[in-house]
DNA sequence: TATTGTTATACTCTATAACTATA
DNA sequence: TATAGTTATAGAGTATAACAATA
């Protein structure tokens, strides 16, 4: 008598779901360990990403980080109000801001991917180092196909 | 006469980055699909468990799904003015909410599993079998990892 | 580019009620 | 009983971030 049985997919065989939830959980490490240098996720993939490419413009910046175009704005601002990056119009099209980072910036990353490259070692322990390189390589693949 | 280069750890080799950036294209795919048939992701969640598990408390219930004692709530309070699950108060324990299917949330959750199958089919479409199969066994070690 | 508003979600804190254990 | 501590649910407020529409 206990409840009927049917064949729907178990929700824990969903890759889909063990990938959301994965990440919410990495997310809020990456956000805790970020919040007591005082950057946000998104702001230290911008940094990263200038020191990465050198001087460039905020729509660059967005698809490559896979960010809205609006949304950086917000980002932009509040890194550029700590000093780490400074913003210029492009003389060559006036419309577009030239993004580059600060000595101040550069020092700042260095911190932040210190604390990350700890949080990243101690969160993927649980795979083994071969396990741990395909697993990185299937999720650049995936990355890659749900981003192009 | 370039920018100068430093031996952070490139945004792009972080585990951590592709899994939270690649979450959330999935994550997008899932409401698209699911805003269809009027479930968010938590709440088909909540339906898969259910029908999982059969009749359960709110509290194994947050728990199975990793979600927050507090916002399973309003989830709950959705699902129940669909009709799609019922809320009873437990006589051993009447503090405790007895959470069970109905028979039109059972037909929902057929309907959206199948809508989720194939998103799943198509998000994963870029992994071969073999690498999708470890991939997914990797996912539930990080899983087990994050939640435990 | 920038702004505004909406949506999805998680997290924190607090309130209420009901249970448990104990004096 | 009476009291104190714990637990299950509920609610309010805030934070991160994506998305849409527009200026």
């Amino acid at each position: 008598m206990g409840h009927a049985e049917y064949s729907n997919t178990p929700l824990s065989s969903r890759m889909g779901f063990l990938l959301v939830r994965s990440a919410l959980r990495v997310r809020q490490r990456y956000v805790n360990e970020l919040s007591t240098i005082g950057l946000l996720p998104n702001q230290h993939a911008i940094l990263s990403t200038l020191n990465e490419l050198g001087p460039c413009h905020q729509k660059e910046l967005a698809a490559r980080i896979d960010l809205d175009t609006g949304d950086i704005v917000a980002y932009l601002d509040g890194l550029a109000e700590a000093g780490y990056i400074e913003r210029n119009r492009d003389p060559a099209d006036r419309r577009r801001q030239i993004v580059s980072l600060t000595p101040s910036g550069t020092r700042i990353l260095a911190i932040a991917d210190l604390a990350l490259d700890e949080v990243e070692a101690e969160t993927f322990a649980c795979l083994a180092l071969p396990e741990r390189k395909a697993f990185g390589h299937n999720l650049n693949t995936l990355y890659e196909s749900l981003t192009s």
